[in-house]
DNA sequence: TCTATTCATGAATCGACTT
DNA sequence: TAAGTCGATTCATGAATAG
């Protein structure tokens, strides 16, 4: 097997120094177990590293749809852990082997769920990394929870840390003010999955990794804290995204994969990538659109009590509002969508028009409320 | 020191049964230790627990500084490893106390920052706690980063977890569907900073409480996992925002808190709050928790007849009732459940949505038919 | 060619009750 | 306790298909 390959992409994209282009493992994926592969780095060569390591999912049985058709669950062998012991000591080992190439002032980004991101932290600190950040990536799109049996799980933890207390790592804080609309990047990251044309399919159709995460993730990350000629290491290369966009942003990549069809896979995909002309490339912007405000909102927030009394313009239906947002009227309970499409007979309804709350001599529909609360959070 | 304090909120707002009006310590403050004045407790009567923990009891306030200045205090890795450590024996010592004190299927919410929550929720799961989500409070006016050299830290994180991993906790998913506006809740929340004037301010307009958390956060977790009467649990209960909540929403609570200042500010607070009267705080319900009605009482009531013709949705698919209320489509026979999920040649199927019965010009689910029923039941 | 509808799918720790 | 039965449960998006 040979430890250092060079694919289709080894040219550096912009190689700073003669140093830089002397060294045979940039821009290339080395084949092997993580820890063992770092060993072939010299120490302190690095200035980025985002890790996707796996998260131990535990699942249980098989998980249908309300449709019957199966979810193609993560459950490949690589993230099969037997103890929090096992999964705790594989934390500090690669941990361990990334701070020994990081260079003093670099920045490490971890990704995780619930299921391993605490213990990714807490170990992260134990070693003497230094928290930066946690990150929120919020997905627009992720899959419902299908059982009801808790809330939609929509978002993913980035941690951002550097190897000391003392570390000044890079922190492009202008250019991501600049791109956010002139106001400063918050730690919530609004972004879609890894969908469409750029998720990597299989002759058949099939997905290439189960786990592919978006290339705005990664150009959000590399924006913040890298430069142009930076190295760039992916400990879990998977396939690839990581390479693919520090290619185009023109800094200089390297990974480390275990399986080889991962490997061909992003050898390819970024074999087809070209360095952009940095002005011209563009980030997947958050989005701005003006958010939703639930009903339930006007409760939390006080707006509304639980027992007011809810009517159409005219005054001939009504209605009570319940703690939990749902209304009462009659037999009739749920939205106000809902029942405001019961109560009129109708097949549909848009409830915050239709009703209407009386505030001392005035009747206005509840989208009123809704306005001022939309006015409070912008403020 | 008096361990049980009787505020002026004595009374349970809703005591479902004799046995908690004679429980002293129901919707009190309990003054001292969080540890300590827990074992006042018997064991397994929480349903829920919302904990606040401090973030840095052995840390000093280096972590927290708002302004990042440089902290004079040591930072050589033994003295660091301490601290974390004194901090994790902190929150496994009262983690164990609330374990004991919580019903098997009662919940936990845990709220912190990067700060603290990675090693809350790694001993969470070293104690055998249960991770349902991890919920993301997004604020929508968080302080800015002076600095310029990190993220603008705009959210915090909050961890639901349960007992075992065998536990079934409440949660009342159609409510927070219906308070949603019909779409099923995510485990991000939007929620504006406690300010204005539910902030409680002291006589020279100086906040009481460094963290006061708003209400509406409260408001969503108690509505997400508890019912009324329930009994929930803040062991560290500050100025009272999850006393005052429940009061409102007709759960009883109980408080641990240490500063007598914060017991005052809360007491006075809770005093002020009406309980909403039951009916509006009854919980939009889901059908499992519906009388089940069988197949066969469609035909028993009239409302199917024997030999009635039945299709899936679209007509592709059609069966005869049988007046033993089984159905007959082809060589297939069985229950609504069964014969649907034959014809589709599919494992399971709920016959109650997948059949229709053309009634006049629309074609509705059987479904509807057993709604029909329930209503003339509850008349 | 354009529009409307249907279909597929994404890191998922995803029953409850009776016999 | 284990096995069998009943029947509850999904949002956003892009691609594919139909009209």
């Amino acid at each position: 097997m040979r430890v250092l390959r060079t694919g289709v992409s080894a040219v550096a994209p912009l190689p700073p120094s003669e140093l830089q282009a002397q060294q045979a493992w940039l821009n290339t994926i080395i084949k092997g177990d993580c820890v063992a592969a770092l060993e072939k780095l010299p120490s302190k060569s690095v200035d980025l590293v985002f890790a996707d390591p796996p998260y131990n999912l535990q699942l249980g049985g098989d998980l249908h749809r309300p449709d019957h058709s199966k979810v193609d669950a993560c459950d490949d062998h690589w993230d099969q852990f037997a103890s929090f012991e096992a999964y705790d000591a594989f934390t500090r080992a690669w941990l361990l082997a990334v701070r020994r190439v990081m260079k003093p002032d670099g920045s490490l980004y971890v990704i995780g769920s619930y299921h391993n991101i605490f213990r990714v932290g807490a170990i992260l600190q134990d070693l003497g990394f230094w928290i930066m950040n946690d990150i929120i990536w919020l997905k627009s799109n992720p899959m419902p929870n299908f059982r009801g049996k808790r809330f939609t799980n929509a978002h993913e933890t980035i941690i951002w840390a550097t190897k000391s207390k003392d570390a000044k790592p890079t922190f492009n804080y202008d250019a991501l003010k600049t791109f956010n609309d002139d106001l400063q990047m918050r730690s919530d990251w609004h972004l879609p999955l890894c969908t469409g044309a750029e998720r990597l399919k299989d002759d058949g159709g099939q997905k290439v990794h189960p786990t592919q995460k978006p290339e705005s993730l990664l150009y959000r990350v590399l924006t913040a804290s890298s430069k142009p000629g930076d190295v760039v290491l992916d400990p879990f290369f998977g396939t690839g995204t990581t390479g693919a966009v520090a290619k185009k942003l023109g800094r200089n990549y390297v990974g480390v994969e275990r399986e080889q069809a991962y490997i061909d896979a992003a050898e390819a995909r970024i074999g087809e990538i070209e360095t952009g002309d940095a002005s011209t490339l563009e980030m997947q912007k958050g989005k701005r659109s003006e958010r939703r405000i639930p009903f339930g909102s006007l409760l939390e927030t006080g707006v509304l009590k639980p027992g007011a009394k809810l009517t159409c313009s005219k005054g001939r239906y009504y209605a009570i509002v319940r703690a939990d947002g749902s209304l009462k009227s009659g037999d009739h309970t749920g939205s106000i969508h809902k029942v405001g499409a019961l109560v009129q007979g109708q097949q549909a309804c848009n409830g915050w028009t239709f009703w209407h709350i009386d505030t001392g001599q005035v009747r206005k529909p509840i989208d009123d409320l809704r306005q001022e609360i939309r006015s409070r959070l912008h403020t």
